[in-house]
DNA sequence: AAGTATATGGGGTGTTTACCCTATTGACAT
DNA sequence: ATGTCAATAGGGTAAACACCCCATATACTT
């Protein structure tokens, strides 16, 4: 965690006539979450430019999300998916409408029709896919802050289609699970064996065991390969990151 | 320090203070490659906000890439690696050598071995991981325009690593597999066991068993979930499809 | 106050996995 | 013809998994 957060107050001329007054900064806060470094900071840099935004943080993976977030209780919550650790639609549950306020865009690079319908569950209030133009990025962000939602065209036809199936009944399995359910199911579809989850999360083997027969069972499924199916499935785990 | 190019990058009357005379623009042209569109737009903004090269044009593609360096011949060419359609290493491929001057930074999420090697190979200049500060980009540009090479240091690393080893296998994992292997390899991903493996194949369950050995020794993962990741990551098993 | 859900523990059992070893056959190449 | 590789088949072992049974404590709900 950096000091990312260092008030720029001063804030450059503008528009050259009225002298800066300290005044309070009236613009909504931002806490941008992505894990690419160089991604994190172009989107700060344009966000800056922006100057709509004040940028009170950024978190490079999801459990410095989550805390930073109840922390600094921002306005606004610019989010991506796939991260190492926890995924941006963990992050949601973790926070899960704790700071009601708090209003969620979520920038992603993929959009598949069950994540999107976690992330609208979990109270997603605008999705950019990283395919969109940037125009689109500060559009949600605009729309979004000021309490509208803001879908684009793609992934209102990917929502509509997430919607329209009869709840294939495999899809609202996830919400079957505890918390501690979901853990476990990371790390179980990231090859962690049930004594590293028990070491891991500090309990016994035995519970660990335990947990991981449950939610097998919650699921429906009967071994690890259909659990990192699901895990894939959900955005519980990034395939193309290699823990 | 970090922070030194935010006056730039909103709209700008240019320097405000001296008229703009018709003067050669002597910067380096750079031509930029990266599928996301988000991304893209805000590589073109940071780096325009750094005034230090010239923006003769984007593509988002591989094939675009090539016809538009073919016929811009920029200074500088930042490119992506993984795309649709044409990859990062096949851009350079069907250009090879046919710009001598053009300078070659690659910017990619990822940095396999044999990717990086494939990529040296091809004629690369320089390397940043999109993990990597955005200052290293910078830099990464600003040695490798002016002739120099440009590595950041887990790059070095891997490169190190990348040619000690002799070469033989160096295409994607992938093709290391044959195809029985690469059969087996979906079956396992889809929920089968060894048993049922060979059932379906009419092999023994010992040969059945041997052959998981041997790919997952190939491939370089020892649990099923391992497996699982790299057969969605290689699109050998479609996770929203349940077997 | 009683019921339910969650998290935590334990015992036991049969199956499967992961990994070590060897060996035979056919195909294709130098 | 002599290799190497792919595919086949087997022996053995320790660990992990999948599934069954059970208990306790805490917290929240009704």
């Amino acid at each position: 965690m950096k000091t990312s957060l260092k008030d720029n107050l001063k804030k450059k001329p503008r528009d050259s006539a009225p002298p800066p007054l300290p005044v309070a900064d009236l613009r909504k806060t931002i806490l941008i979450v992505e894990d690419q470094a160089a991604i994190r900071e172009m989107i700060t840099e344009v966000l800056k430019s922006y100057n709509q935004f004040k940028i009170v943080g950024t978190a490079a993976e999801g459990q410095a999300a989550v805390e930073l977030a109840l922390r600094l209780r921002p306005d606004v919550l610019l989010l991506d998916v796939l991260m190492p650790g926890l995924s941006g639609i963990e992050v949601l549950r973790r926070l899960n409408k704790s700071i009601p306020r708090m209003r969620v865009v979520v920038f992603s690079a993929k959009q598949e029709p069950q994540i999107i319908r976690g992330l609208i569950q979990e109270g997603m209030h605008g999705f950019v896919n990283k395919n969109s133009s940037l125009s689109e990025l500060r559009q949600a962000l605009d729309k979004v802050s000021q309490g509208e939602n803001w879908y684009n065209d793609t992934f209102s036809q990917t929502v509509r289609e997430a919607l329209a199936k009869p709840n294939s009944h495999a899809d609202s399995m996830i919400e079957l699970l505890t918390p501690r359910e979901r853990e476990i199911t990371v790390l179980i579809a990231r090859s962690h064996s049930s004594k590293e989850v028990a070491s891991q999360l500090s309990i016994s083997l035995k519970t660990s065991e335990n947990h991981r027969a449950n939610l097998m069972r919650k699921l429906g499924v009967h071994d690890v390969a259909g659990l990192v199916r699901f895990a894939v499935r959900h955005g519980l785990v990034d395939p193309s990151i290699d823990p």
